[in-house]
DNA sequence: TCTGGGGTCCTAGGACCC
DNA sequence: TCTGGGGTCCTAGGACCC
């Protein structure tokens, strides 16, 4: 019995979610910026038509955004992850097999519904998830995951689809896929689509029609599959348990370089210690901690720096962490460079029953394991950082702290900020 | 002056073992 | 002691995603 997949999209997800708590916003150009404020990182309708690009830098924009009153958020990701947890929530009401893709895509499975009218369908999800968490999302249906995020994008652009359209309602692909541009399939970014373009090949049909074994030699089996799919015959399927992590990443862009030791110690110590969470969230322990330094890369002779520990016994106890990602940065660490980001990477990690010990060891592991989970349950409970690590800086100013200057407030997670009816 | 953060998968090549 | 071939594992780098 063929397929039927679903893609549900949030347009304009951050967008959407200051919308949602802060109407004057509606209709208006509105653009959320990344850490630090740096590039324009969700745009609303209006912002991308008057011509805002996707990760654009502020600084290079400013000139738009005071011509057209642009309305500009710093990211409010507290916000948007509950509002995230809200959506999925909902779809997970409307269709018996999901998988949670991305903050803001989940990808469906329609197949008990396919006698049914699915556009009709779409559009009860749509209506469903607005009524109950106010955002605007839009549905692409098709037999294959690539025409189904391929039906969504064309869901979003026309003005008729009114935000779903169903690939399986037509004989032929044929005039679609030749209406699409090769970059915007899932799958061909930017370098494939300039090596495709030099060769001529444009559009998605030629792409789909194309001989095998090139697109295998150029691509390997990515190439195979994108082309499996592009004809119908799904090679990806839905994947309802989140697999577990392979590596948790950390890092941070300063706001200024910086080259002194003892503020990048601090900012280490951090970023081991959010990883911790992270890591005890999955109920995981690494082995491998990797610290890593970056000079400016937008200026000459940028650089960069990795320095792998191996840990002696794999953990993930926030004062080991800390400590061995000291270790790194000692080594990593070169007098006399700015710095403009540094982060951790945790690897190896693997669930943290039983944990493989070394005759060595001669730390107490099943007290460090109360203690961590003390820690996060009151973090959890008072907020985070309520309780920390000296390491991680007893200033409140920090030269390595983010900035966020036009955050809105947690409307949704925290008491204090929660919205007035006036 | 000012340019995000966190992931995945695949492949080629080297190390190592039998 | 020398030699060949094949399998497996690991890693780095390149591509992609949101």
């Amino acid at each position: 019995m063929p397929k039927v997949f679903a893609i549900v999209d949030c347009n304009n997800f951050y967008v959407s979610c200051e919308r949602v708590f802060n109407p004057t916003l509606n209709g208006k150009p509105v653009i959320i910026l990344s850490n630090n404020d740096g590039c324009a990182v969700s745009r609303s309708n209006e912002a991308k038509t008057i011509g805002i690009q996707m990760a654009a830098p502020v600084f290079k924009i400013r000139h738009i955004i005071k011509k057209y009153d642009v309305q500009v958020l710093s990211s409010n990701y507290a916000l948007y992850g509950d509002m995230s947890q809200r959506v999925m929530e909902t779809l997970s009401g409307l269709v018996p097999n999901m998988e949670i893709y991305s903050i803001d895509e989940a990808f469906l499975d329609l197949s008990a519904f396919r006698k049914q009218d699915l556009i009709e369908y779409g559009r009860k999800i749509q209506k469903t998830v607005r009524q109950w968490t106010g955002i605007p999302v839009s549905v692409g249906i098709a037999p294959t995951k690539t025409l189904a995020k391929l039906a969504n994008h064309i869901a979003k652009k026309s003005h008729t689809a009114k935000g779903v359209v169903n690939l399986l309602a037509l004989s032929s692909l044929d005039s679609i896929l030749e209406k699409t541009n090769i970059e915007d399939l899932w799958g061909i970014g930017h370098r494939y689509g300039k090596f495709f373009n030099a060769h001529d090949i444009r559009n998605a049909r030629q792409l789909r029609d194309l001989n095998e074994t090139f697109i295998k030699s150029k691509m390997g089996v990515m190439g195979t599959r994108l082309q499996q799919e592009l004809k119908g015959i799904p090679c990806y399927h839905l994947e309802y348990q989140p697999a577990p992590k392979q590596g948790i990443t950390v890092s941070r862009t300063f706001q200024k370089e910086i080259s002194n030791f003892d503020d990048l110690d601090s900012a280490i110590a951090n970023y081991a210690s959010r990883a911790g969470e992270k890591l005890r969230l999955e109920n995981a322990v690494a082995q491998i901690i990797v610290v890593f330094l970056l000079t400016n890369r937008f200026r000459e002779n940028g650089h960069v720096s990795f320095e792998t520990v191996r840990m002696p016994v794999a953990t993930s106890d926030t004062a080991e962490l800390i400590h061995f990602a000291g270790e790194g940065l000692r080594m990593a660490f070169k007098k006399g460079r700015l710095y403009k980001k540094a982060g951790i990477i945790l690897k190896a990690i693997t669930p943290d029953k039983p944990i493989q010990a070394t005759l060595f060891d001669t730390k107490d592991r099943s007290r460090s394991g109360k203690l961590m989970q003390a820690l996060d349950t009151i973090n959890h409970r008072m907020g985070c950082n309520t309780l920390k690590y000296a390491a991680t800086g007893l200033s409140p100013k920090q030269k390595w702290q983010t900035i966020f200057n036009y955050r809105s407030p947690a409307y949704t997670t925290n008491w204090q900020q929660l919205p007035g009816v006036v």
